[in-house]
DNA sequence: CAGTATCCAGCTTGATACTG
DNA sequence: CAGTATCAAGCTGGATACTG
């Protein structure tokens, strides 16, 4: 599955392609708590419901909570299951191309770490 | 230099640390340019003039790169050279910091293409 | 060449109140 | 419990014109 990419193509067209598909991916993850929201996700290894969320994302209300939660499902990175009871209740879980995500999230946790100690230390 | 981060981490308190760190990491790459910008200077193995990076970064006006480069720099993702010629030089190259994006860029570059062939053939 | 300055439309976030 | 609705402030991106 590996795509074979590296930073010594020098077809341009190719870069720009690059270009232009992280591009794409970083506004899929963008918005205050996305991250947030998928890293918890990572975290719990497996569905987690709506007020679960609200407790684990710390400082997010409920219309952004729930505004986030579409966008990611809409992208295809959370799966929203609805269970017909009294009182309601919705687990999200990661899609499968929210799996995928897993190691572009841990090299952006590795570098912020990194960045953190850099702005301390150093 | 590996953090030893993982998801299976039981600390709750541990995984709303990597969650900021990766948001914070994310806002600093937050910005309509900012990955191509990045994207290009890791295809180019050195530094980059404005007038090479505004042939580059299809469909960035003025204003908007250099508000980003300003950004990149402050946030000690990119360097800026001046060099007093005239007419005037600017280069711009990545920081080690910078340079240490590479494994998230490519994660990330990954996972744009499968989400993008899965967009299509799935 | 590599910027700065101005102005503006539209999107994002958030506080607050209400609902099946 | 898990949402929806409304309103407003502030930020983001972009077009355009000017400058050392």
């Amino acid at each position: 599955m590996r795509t074979e990419q590296d930073w010594n193509c020098q077809d341009p067209e190719q870069r720009k392609v690059w270009a232009a598909a992280t591009s794409e991916a970083l506004r899929v993850l963008e918005g205050k708590w996305k991250t947030v929201i998928i890293c918890q996700l990572f975290a719990a290894h497996g569905p987690l419901r709506f007020s679960e969320l609200e407790r684990r994302v710390d400082g997010v209300n409920q219309k952004m909570l729930i505004q986030q939660l579409k966008q990611l499902e809409k992208d295809g990175i959370i799966m929203r299951t609805v269970y017909p009871e009294v009182p309601p209740r919705v687990e999200y879980s990661l899609s499968s191309l929210g799996v995928a995500l897993g190691p572009a999230m841990e090299a952006l946790i590795d570098w912020a770490l990194l960045r953190r100690a850099g702005m301390n230390g150093d």
